[in-house]
DNA sequence: GGGGTCATGTAATAGGTTACATGATTCT
DNA sequence: AGAATCATGTAACCTATTACATGACCCC
């Protein structure tokens, strides 16, 4: 994924962070992932998970360290850090704080063909677009109150905190884009309307 | 990938929303998206197109509708939107717009395991990565002025101005997070580095 | 007329997600 | 004791990226 690296998926990271505690078996990894809230930052997929642990291994970032059992419980392999998997995440997590890394989320792609809709619909879209992204907000900063209140570092909630500020900055762009497109005077809903129309005829569709 | 959608890959969106102005082929696809400077909001990708087209056709949202030829170059497939593919696009594109969708950008993932590093190291890493995020501030703006110069429509560019607004967000969130590390008074910069000596052993690799 | 790059696609490989499978606890 | 959920993993399928191929046009 991120070019040269061998195991590119941002699990990984995860997981070399982990090992670099202490051993854990897989099933002990994702169970950390979703409970310290990592898994809102970094997609989890049980599937992906052994996946990845399994790129992990063959690339000796991670090594079995032996096989445990408890209870009668299937076996579990327990794997740990190699030094190279120590250079591997110190690296990694360097590169990813020092270079910003160009992105495709979903918006932006509407964004750009966001001409392919009327401009009325559109304000009617992004209206709601706003309540959503009103609640999120609510949601988050409930989570960091939550955490902070709760004796935790704030350090630990700081991706939290990143996040709410784009959402802040969003809130922004998509009340002034509103404006924009509506305000009598000056907005782009006349021209882009005519534009609209002329580009998408009635019932232009081929049948299928 | 977003689900149920047929085909996930907002490549196909752009797709989509070509063909809704007229026929084309496949190479005719990819040169617009990066003439058009769509291929900065959708990720593109030669054999993707090809796929994605591919996809499209087998879900019945295009359909070949001929098969031109120009000089003696090989023969092109040409691809027209269906009453459906027209559909899709509408409430694809609507859904985008107004549901805003959990994403994992690589600086959340980091951000939840900074602690891995030791904060002055992270000070040194913001900072580049604040000469970095400057130089894209400068790209970006520099994008918007020379299309708003030549008489484009604001509109075309508005997914750049989203880009600006969430870039300048980061900005003035890294700047105050480098500052809280740092404050010699309140600083999480102490507690910081005893932790991370305390999780982090000299030397405690497996050796692989 | 030979070297580059444009035009056009196919095929091989690797990556990731979903579905399947199965025994162990725990709850009622 | 039966149902639900936890624990643990494998396998099948789909997607996406990279590499391979090949003929045409264009410039020197």
């Amino acid at each position: 994924m991120a070019g040269k690296r061998k195991v590119g998926n941002l699990l990984a990271l995860a997981v070399l962070s982990y090992l670099s505690r202490r051993p854990m078996h897989p099933y002990e990894l994702g169970r950390t992932l979703r409970e310290n809230g990592d898994a809102r930052s970094i997609k989890y997929n049980h599937g992906s998970l052994y996946m990845v642990v399994g790129q992990l291994a063959r690339a000796g970032l991670i090594v079995e360290v032996g096989t445990g059992r408890q209870g009668q419980l299937p076996e579990r392999t327990v794997y740990g850090l190699t030094d190279e998997g120590r250079r591997e995440l110190r690296d990694w997590l360097s590169e990813l704080v020092e270079q910003p890394r160009h992105e495709y989320p979903g918006f932006v792609a509407a964004l750009s063909l966001i001409g392919a809709l009327p401009p009325d619909q559109v304000v009617e879209l992004l209206r709601r677009r706003l309540d959503r992204l009103a609640e999120r907000r609510a949601e988050i900063s409930g989570l960091i109150e939550e955490a902070v209140g709760s004796g935790l570092p704030e350090l630990f909630v700081v991706e939290e905190e990143y996040r709410l500020t784009l959402l802040e900055a969003e809130i922004a762009f998509v009340e002034r884009f509103v404006r924009r497109i509506t305000d009598p005077e000056t907005g782009w809903g006349r021209a882009w309307a005519r534009a609209h129309a002329a580009w998408n005829p009635d019932g232009g569709g081929v049948p299928g």
